[in-house]
DNA sequence: AGCACGCCGACT
DNA sequence: GTCGGCGTGCTC
């Protein structure tokens, strides 16, 4: 009679003890069917300990180990123990994290390779290609497989909408179907560059073992071409490969052109918005060693790979690998863990590394590897303040960025006018009696949403109507104060009436279909001005793109959080890549108030090493990461005074476990107090030490758990926490 | 988390 | 006399 150890899906910092007759040790790491309390609950397999804690004759039997489905390694588990044990998230809510919802529809056997082939063209389809006038139909299919260079039958036939074209296009001979071969033969590789040549041979000099690699490489430098000529060496010694990004809308372009390049490997894309069947099937496939490359935003580090030799972190700085709701953790810090673990290299990329990895490269830590040419385009673009105090603004816009987007409408060029405020505006107020447009569940204004008719409140999403008249005292002139996307397109169609201003913003882009059209439109050249949110900094290139407008930067210069300046340096930079490519020079100008602050300096002469000296020297003169290791314990109730109470006594708590490394501030209100009918308070706990506070946090937070007060509201603990 | 058990107010 | 409020405790 074994004893087994499961992780169950609760959120109880404990795993649960069982008795099997016939469990062994290959069983750990596969899913279990377990009677728990009233239900049935399934668990995976942690371990078979020799004796449980809890007395033998309570043990209740294992209903079903399922055998159909391959056991998890040893090393994934060993991966959701450390995330439960430094994230201080209970295991089993960790490996319903970790694990795709249903594992048992992913154990259908993979699309096989010779069912689905690539396609691409041949010598005699770019002939009739190009010669033209003939079967339009096959014609066609030449010209998408062409636009592809490489295309899965699955995909072509999905394009064309029927299969019939394609058969006549293989009959022609115009198309063919690539024989399979080995996983890193690459098609299209570029000559590197003097830069990513050093950049390859220093990586590939250092071996197989773990190194963590910071590659700091100016936007166009070509930091793709180096992960995909390093992901290709890696595939010819049969390793697998994953691909982090950030989650944005340009995953596809990503896959396609990993796709394109290595036509014969398996290659498993994981992102969010995806059917649980595509992602279990992902799972399976890369935990049997059938996938070569995993390319997946932060969810994607969870999945297990046998033949794992290489994992690339894209735009390590980009906030989104910090998962912030439930089971808290960062990928690119597990990314780091993993590699270790593994004894493989790795790979973090950014043109703006976050302050954390640059503190770890000065220390020596991370080795870094500099890229500080454009693969490409001739220059940088030319980035210039452009000072408010004493200007008129129409709406916000200075007359120098107007002339500037003029003479850009008059040379056919785009214009980018980057204001992170959507909206028409951020307030209605009624000067009469002060009245403003508060959200009845949160502290915080509901926005004015002239285009959607509605107040709407952009923290938890409750809309009213917008009022005629002021609602408390019933003036009818109410204004609506400061300016959101919505106001400045607007505001720039009347300007400039025979140009045509598109509106990129979450409120105006809803599915990646109207994402597609619009970008579609912007490549087109059919946009003369787009007024965009960080969702435009992201990504994409625009050939005829020249100039930035930054408008309202100013207010993260000043922000309470200390890490609002790297992000408007990180935001601005990646924003101002987008200005100027090929041959056309770009200019990115930045109205502010504050034309001398160091940060438009050091984004002016495009130098993010001093910025980020300049950064770290005040952060450490602060005392703040990195340069201490922080934890917070957030708490929220329907009233701000028992979130209080509950962080008091964890307060009190940790006082009595404290040691003389750990400091324990005051339970504060958050910024945010209120938020969807509840009210907020955290306090936080740091160290100067990492394991000082690792050591601290192992007494506190199981005592947290025996709190009484604990059980009648919402905590968390959120260990190295993005936002303070 | 779910679900029991368990003691005190307004209702068929 | 009961139906039901959610406070407290437990789940291997």
């Amino acid at each position: 009679m074994a004893i087994v150890r499961v992780a169950l899906p609760i959120p109880l910092p404990q795993a649960f003890d069982y008795v099997s007759e016939s469990a062994s040790l290959a069983d750990i790491g596969r899913c279990v069917q377990v009677p728990f309390g009233k239900d049935t609950l399934t668990g995976v397999v942690l371990a078979l300990p020799a004796e449980s804690e809890v007395d033998g004759a309570r043990l209740k039997p294992v209903l079903e180990i399922r055998r159909s489905l391959p056991a998890l390694p040893t090393d994934w588990l060993q991966m959701v123990a450390f995330v439960s044990r430094y994230y201080h998230a209970p295991i089993g809510e960790v490996v319903q994290l970790a694990l795709p919802p249903d594992m048992r529809r992913a154990i259908a056997p993979a699309p096989r390779a010779g069912q689905d082939p690539w396609l691409a063209l041949t010598a005699s389809g770019l002939a009739a290609a190009s010669d033209g006038h003939r079967a339009k139909r096959a014609l066609a299919v030449v010209a998408v497989v062409q636009g592809h260079g490489c295309i899965r039958r699955s995909e072509l036939r999905a394009e064309l909408g029927s299969s019939a074209p394609i058969a006549d296009a293989l009959r022609r001979g115009w198309i063919h179907s690539v024989p399979p071969g080995p996983a890193g033969e690459a098609s299209g590789e570029q000559t590197p560059t003097a830069e990513q040549a050093v950049a390859l041979e220093t990586i590939s000099a250092a071996g197989e073992g773990f190194v963590c690699w910071l590659l700091h490489g100016v936007t166009g430098s070509g930091k793709t071409e180096v992960y995909l000529q390093l992901a290709r060496q890696h595939l010819d010694r049969g390793h697998q490969i994953l691909l982090l990004v950030p989650e944005i809308a340009l995953t596809p372009q990503l896959e396609a052109r990993v796709g394109q390049r290595f036509p014969r490997a398996q290659i498993v894309a994981l992102h969010s918005g995806q059917s649980e069947g595509a992602r279990s099937g992902g799972f399976v496939q890369a935990m049997t060693g059938r996938a070569d490359i995993v390319l997946g935003t932060r969810l994607a580090i969870f999945t297990p790979l046998p033949r794992l030799g290489l994992i690339i972190v894209d735009e390590e700085h980009d906030a989104s690998y910090a998962q912030l709701e439930g089971v808290r953790y960062s990928a690119r810090d597990l990314a780091v863990w993993r590699a270790r673990q593994r004894g493989i290299p790795l790979l973090l990329g950014s043109a703006t590394p976050s302050l954390e990895s640059w503190q770890h490269a000065e220390a020596g830590r991370y080795r870094r590897i500099p890229l500080n040419n454009r693969a490409r385009a001739a220059s940088l673009p030319t980035i210039r303040g452009v000072d408010t105090r004493r200007q008129h603004l129409d709406q916000g816009l200075s007359a120098v960025l107007l002339d500037a987007i003029a003479t850009r409408i008059a040379r056919r060029e785009q214009t980018l006018i980057f204001l992170n405020r959507r909206g028409y505006a951020p307030v209605l107020s009624c000067p009469a009696c002060g009245w403003v447009s508060a959200c009845d569940h949160c502290s915080a204004n509901r926005v004015l949403h002239l285009a959607e008719r509605r107040m709407r409140c952009h923290h938890c999403g409750a809309c009213s109507p917008i009022p005629q008249r002021c609602p408390q005292c019933g003036n009818q002139d109410i204004h609506a104060f400061g300016r959101g996307t919505q106001r400045l397109e607007q505001r720039l169609g009347e300007l400039f009436p025979d140009a045509s201003v598109m509106r990129i913003d979450r409120d105006a882009v809803r599915s990646r279909r109207e994402w597609q059209q619009r970008l579609a439109a912007i490549a087109d050249g059919t946009v003369d001005v787009i007024v965009g949110t960080q969702m435009m900094a992201k990504g994409h290139d625009f050939p005829r793109l020249t100039l930035v407008g930054v408008i309202g930067a100013d207010a993260s210069l000043h922000a309470a959080d200390f890490r609002a300046p790297e992000r408007l340096f990180q935001q601005l930079m990646q924003v101002g890549g987008r200005a100027g490519r090929a041959n056309l020079a770009g200019e990115v100008l930045i109205q502010t108030e504050f034309p001398e602050h160091p940060l438009y300096a050091a984004l002016r002469s495009h130098d993010y090493r001093r910025f980020a000296a300049m950064s770290l020297d005040e952060r450490r003169r602060a005392g703040f990461p990195p340069f201490a290791y922080q934890a917070m314990l957030r708490a929220d109730a329907p009233e701000l005074g028992e979130a209080i109470e509950f962080l008091n006594q964890a307060r009190g708590l940790a006082r009595r476990l404290g040691s003389p490394e750990i400091e324990i501030f005051d339970p504060v209100p958050m910024r945010l107090v209120r938020l969807a009918r509840r009210e907020r308070a955290q306090l936080l706990v740091e160290s100067r030490r990492r394991p000082a506070l690792q050591a601290f946090l192992e007494q506190w937070v199981p005592a947290l758990y025996d709190q009484p007060a604990g059980r009648r509201l919402r905590w968390r603990i959120d260990v190295d926490p993005m936002e303070v």
